[in-house]
RNA sequence: UGGGAUGUAGUGUAAUGGUAACACAGCAGAUUCUGGUUCUGCAUUUAGGGGUUCGAAUCCCUUCAUCCCAGCCA
C-alpha cells in the first residue's frame, strides 16, 4: 500500500472512484486479479502488476485473485506454478481462498463454445497455418473469409466433437469466432479460440487434447469469477474489442473491463522472459535466482527486501506512457527502505594490518557498538578489539591525497565504537607496499570520545584480526553496462558486464556474522548493504552479497 | 503507409481552463562516531506550429515523434 503521507491518485484508481460513485460495481466490492502464464519466473515488471492489483483490493477493501492462465501446455510447467506462488508471498500478498487456474473452467469453456457453434458465431475451420496468415489479410489490407466460414452449424458441432475427440492431428482444424475478416483490427479478423494439442497439461495431464486460446479464456475466466477492473499492459489495447466480445456471449455472468497500464521498464537490464531464460540456460548468469537477475527470486537472494519493491512501484506510479526507469530510483528504494532495518556490523573486504604498538599484548577487550542509528529499538552489541586489527587498504594512505580524511601518518582518526589510533609508521614488502600500519593509541579515548571533546574528522571501521571469521564477499553489479542492452549493436549480450559479479574470498568480518541468518539484512559500515547468501552461507564459511553501495560523495569528490 | 495508443525538467509521475509541481538523478553547503543518514539551497520542464480565451500543459486544428498489432503465444 501506498506509504506517502498524500499522493495523487493514478488513473485506474480514478476510473474505480468513478465506478463506485455510480454503482457500477456488483456487489459493491471491486476484484482484481493477477494472471500470470506460468512458463517462467516472475521478474521486476510482474512485480508491478502484482503489487497494483492487490494494492488496489487492499485500498478498496476488494480482493484480488491469483490465476494461473494455464492454456499453453507446451510452455507451462508446476516448477513455475509453485514459484509464482512463492514470489507473491514474499511480496507479501496473500489470495486467500482465490485461487485458480484457466484450466480449472476448461469444461465451461468447451460449453461455452459449443453454443457460440450452435448460434452460429464459431466455425471449425480447416485452413491450414500458412493459409491462415495468407487469409488475414496485412495491416494495410482487410483479409477474406475462409472457405469454411460457412460450414452447417450441424457440422461444425460434429467436428468441434471430433477435434476434443482427438481424432484429428494438430494444425487439421481451427475453432475461429465469426467476427469480421476486414476488420481494421486484426485481432478481430476471425480470431482462433480453439487449437488442438496433444501435449501434457501440467494440471489436467491429457484430458484435453484441444486448448483455448487467450483472447478466449482469459475474459471468461475474469467474467466467471467476477472480477470487476481486469488490469493488462498497454499491448493488449488491441486486444480490448476481442475481450468485450468474449464477455458479451450470451449467459457469461457478468460483464468486467479491461484497462491497460505501461509496463515497468527499467534501464540496464532485460526483462523479457525470452532474454532472461537465454542468460540462465547459457551459464551467463548462476540459476533464475542470481542476484543479478531481475528476477524476483533473484532481487530476493540479492538482499532486495519486499518493502522496497513496493515502494519503487509506488513512485514510478501507474500510467499509460511507455518509460524507462532509472535503475537508480530503485536502488534509492533499497537503500531507504534499508537504512531504516538493516543491522550495522563491520566487515574489512580488503583487509590491511593494523598494530598498536601501545597495547599490551596478548590482551583484548570488548567495546559496544550500536546496532543501528536509525533505530535506537536496535541496541547494542559488544565487539572484540585487541592489539592487531584489519583495516580497509582504501582507509589509509602513506601520502594523503586532498580531502582525505583517514588514516595516514601523523593522523588521528576514530575506530568506530573504540579508541583514536594515531599512525606513526608502516611495513612494507620487498615491492614497497605497504603491508602493515603501527599505530598507537590513546586509552583515555574508549568508547569513542575524549575527555577534552577534541574533534575527530574520519571515523573508520575495523576487526580484530585474531577473532575475525573469514568470510566470502560477492560484489554485484550492474548486469548490463548501457542503459537499453543491444540498442547499439542489436544484440543485447554484446552489452553485458564482464565485472557484474567480483568475488572477495579474504575478507574479515565481526565474529557475531557467523550466526547471521540468510536473508537478515545487514548493512556493513561504510560499504554497503549486505546480506547472507540463502544457497551458500554457513557459519563455518560465511558468503555474503552485496544488495547495493552506499551513496558515495567521497568517491566523486577523489575523482576530480 | 490500416488500426490502436502516447508525448510535461536528464528519468519517472502530478497538475484537466487560473502562479507548472513532487520524487529520483545532478550540483553546492550545513550536521554527523558510517565521506552513510538528516537538513538547506541551486539548476533544468509542457514535442512543433496555428487557433479559441482576459487566461491554455489542459479546449480546437495541424504537423512531427515514439510504442503496439499481420501466433493455431500470452
Amino acid at each position: 500500500m501506498n506509504t506517502e503521507e498524500t499522493r495523487n491518485k493514478h488513473f485506474i484508481e480514478k476510473i474505480i472512484d468513478d465506478d463506485l460513485l455510480h454503482s457500477r460495481v456488483p456487489e459493491g466490492t471491486i476484484v482484481t486479479r493477477f494472471p500470470p502464464e506460468p512458463n517462467g519466473y516472475l521478474h521486476l515488471g510482474h512485480a508491478k502488476s502484482i503489487i497494483l492489483n492487490f494494492s488496489l483490493a487492499e485500498e478498496y477493501g476488494g480482493r484480488c485473485h491469483l490465476r494461473l492462465d494455464d492454456t499453453n501446455p507446451e510452455k507451462e510447467d508446476m516448477e513455475y506454478i509453485n514459484a509464482i506462488q512463492a514470489d507473491i508471498k514474499w511480496l507479501g500478498f496473500d489470495w486467500g481462498d482465490y485461487l485458480y487456474h484457466a484450466s480449472d473452467y476448461y469444461q465451461q469453456l468447451y460449453e461455452i463454445a459449443v453454443s457460440l457453434i450452435r448460434d452460429g458465431k464459431a466455425y471449425v475451420d480447416s485452413l491450414t497455418p500458412e493459409q491462415m496468415k495468407e487469409y488475414r489479410g496485412t495491416l494495410t489490407q482487410p483479409g477474406k473469409e475462409s472457405p469454411d466460414r460457412n460450414r452447417p452449424i450441424e457440422e461444425n458441432l460434429r467436428l468441434f466433437e471430433e477435434m476434443k475427440a482427438g481424432k484429428h492431428p494438430e494444425g487439421k482444424y481451427l475453432l475461429r469466432a465469426k467476427l469480421d475478416m476486414a476488420s481494421p483490427n486484426i485481432n478481430l479478423r476471425d480470431p482462433a479460440l480453439y487449437r488442438i494439442k496433444f501435449a501434457t497439461h501440467p494440471r489436467t495431464g491429457d484430458a484435453w487434447c484441444i486448448y483455448p486460446m487467450y483472447d478466449y479464456t482469459h475474459p471468461i475466466s475474469d467474467a466467471i469469477e467476477g472480477i470487476t477492473h481486469s488490469i493488462c499492459t498497454l499491448e493488449f489495447e488491441d486486444h480490448r474489442p476481442a475481450y468485450d466480445w468474449a464477455t458479451s456471449i450470451d449467459h457469461i455472468p457478468h460483464t468486467p473491463h479491461q484497462y491497460e497500464f505501461a509496463r515497468l521498464n527499467i534501464n540496464y537490464t532485460v526483462m523479457s522472459k525470452r532474454k532472461l531464460l537465454y542468460l540462465v540456460k547459457n551459464g551467463l548468469v548462476d540459476g533464475w535466482d542470481d542476484p543479478r537477475m531481475p528476477t524476483l527470486v533473484g532481487v530476493r537472494r540479492r538482499g532486495y527486501s519486499p518493502e522496497s519493491l513496493k515502494m519503487f512501484v509506488d513512485k514510478v506510479g501507474v500510467a499509460k506512457v511507455e518509460s524507462v526507469v532509472d535503475f537508480a530510483l530503485l536502488e534509492f528504494c533499497v537503500r531507504e527502505d534499508l537504512n531504516k532495518r538493516a543491522k550495522r556490523v563491520m566487515a574489512v573486504l580488503d583487509p590491511l594490518k593494523v598494530t598498536i604498538t601501545n597495547y599490551p599484548e596478548g590482551e583484548s577487550e570488548f567495546v559496544e557498538v550500536e546496532n543501528n542509528p536509525e533505530d535506537p529499538e536496535a541496541g547494542t552489541r559488544m565487539v572484540p578489539f585487541s592489539r592487531t586489527l584489519y583495516i580497509e587498504q582504501e582507509d589509509f594512505m602513506e601520502v594523503p591525497i586532498k580531502g582525505y580524511r583517514r588514516l595516514y601518518p601523523g593522523n588521528e582518526v576514530r575506530f568506530k565504537g573504540a579508541y583514536y589510533l594515531t599512525a606513526n609508521d608502516v611495513v612494507k614488502d620487498e615491492d614497497g607496499n605497504v603491508i602493515e600500519v603501527l599505530c598507537t593509541y590513546d586509552p583515555e579515548s574508549r568508547g569513542g570520545t575524549t575527555p577534552d571533546g577534541r574533534k575527530i574528522r574520519g571515523t573508520i571501521h575495523w576487526v580484530s584480526a585474531e577473532h575475525a571469521k573469514d568470510a566470502t564477499v560477492r560484489l554485484y553489479d550492474k548486469l548490463f553496462l548501457t542503459e537499453a542492452p543491444g540498442e547499439a549493436t542489436g544484440d543485447y549480450l554484446d552489452d553485458i558486464n564482464p565485472d557484474s559479479l567480483i568475488t572477495l574470498t579474504d575478507c574479515k568480518v565481526e565474529p557475531a556474522l557467523a550466526e547471521a541468518a540468510p536473508g537478515e539484512y545487514l548493512q556493513f559500515m561504510r560499504n554497503g548493504y549486505f546480506v547472507p547468501d540463502s544457497v551458500d552461507f554457513t557459519a563455518d564459511a560465511p558468503v555474503f552479497n552485496r544488495t547495493v553501495t552506499l551513496k558515495d560523495s567521497w568517491s566523486k569528490k577523489k575523482g576530480k
